[in-house]
DNA sequence: CTTTTTGTTGAAACTAGTTTCAAATACAAA
DNA sequence: TTTGTATTTGAAACTAGTTTCAACAAAAAG
């Protein structure tokens, strides 16, 4: 659980209060395997602590993205998911026909990255982008 | 009103009825100066036919996503835009801070189509995608 | 140790968008 | 022109997420 702490102490060095809800909402993003919902992260922490609002967990999601702790990735399923945003920044392919979802290098896009920097003098945040389109086997 | 009658041929050509709801929420689509969200198209319609349902609204732009007649942009604003696709798909630069945005030109995202398609076989559909992150103003 | 200030929460109302289903209608065929 | 039918619609319920606000709890000030 060292993101967990390390966020723990973020939160705490930025002035932000430690709640059991913010610890239990944490540890349910860092102990999750792959891309968690806000949902799926309500159902854990309820589990244990059944007083809390599902309010909460969106607030303290938003919490954590604006301090960068953790990354948010619209798949297109009509929800978003969440990733403790030291796991890695890879991006997604997500095929419009199957499905189908492809992780793509976090390096593919730098590039597009430094173009936008130096032709924009704009600082991309390109963490966990989703791009839609068509895989191979669906292509016409 | 020339995209519209376009859009109103490739409707009935693949079959799809001309109800006068479609050809109103095509034509409030076609009329908006920018990019225009669909409770805006809502209040447009429902001014020259009350009786109109806002799912009506929803379903409908769906179908012209899917039939590539119009493009959707989220701008981060918790609603999403829409625009004719025949009128060019530039992209926008989006500051998280100030809120600014900024447009970009379709030809910026070449070079990652290319990469795309040439490295992962998958073929992009970047039309009118919103890049986040944050503005020479507002850097630190 | 008590009071004040400030941050955080739960509850409930709200927004944007989607889905379900019975009723209505555009359009093809008779 | 009427009829048959598959498509489309409106209404209402539903989902994901946000906002508001009073109550509460933690930390700071007295």
């Amino acid at each position: 659980m060292t993101q967990s702490r390390d966020a723990v102490h973020r939160l705490s060095e930025l002035g932000y209060r430690l709640t059991p809800q913010r610890m239990m909402i944490l540890s349910a993003i860092e102990g999750s395997e792959s891309h968690i919902s806000a949902e799926e992260i309500y159902a854990q922490v309820v589990a244990k602590y059944p007083h809390v609002n599902i309010s909460t967990v969106y607030r303290t999601l938003e919490l954590l993205k604006r301090l960068g702790l953790v990354t948010e990735t619209d798949l297109g399923e009509g929800r978003v998911r969440y990733h403790p945003a030291d796991k890695g920044h890879h991006h997604h392919l997500v095929c419009q026909e199957c499905g189908a979802t492809i992780d793509l290098d976090e390096a593919t896009l730098f590039p597009l990255r430094d173009t936008l920097l130096r032709d924009y003098k704009f600082i991309a945040d390109l963490k966990h982008l989703a791009i839609f389109g068509r895989c191979t086997n669906c292509r016409k």
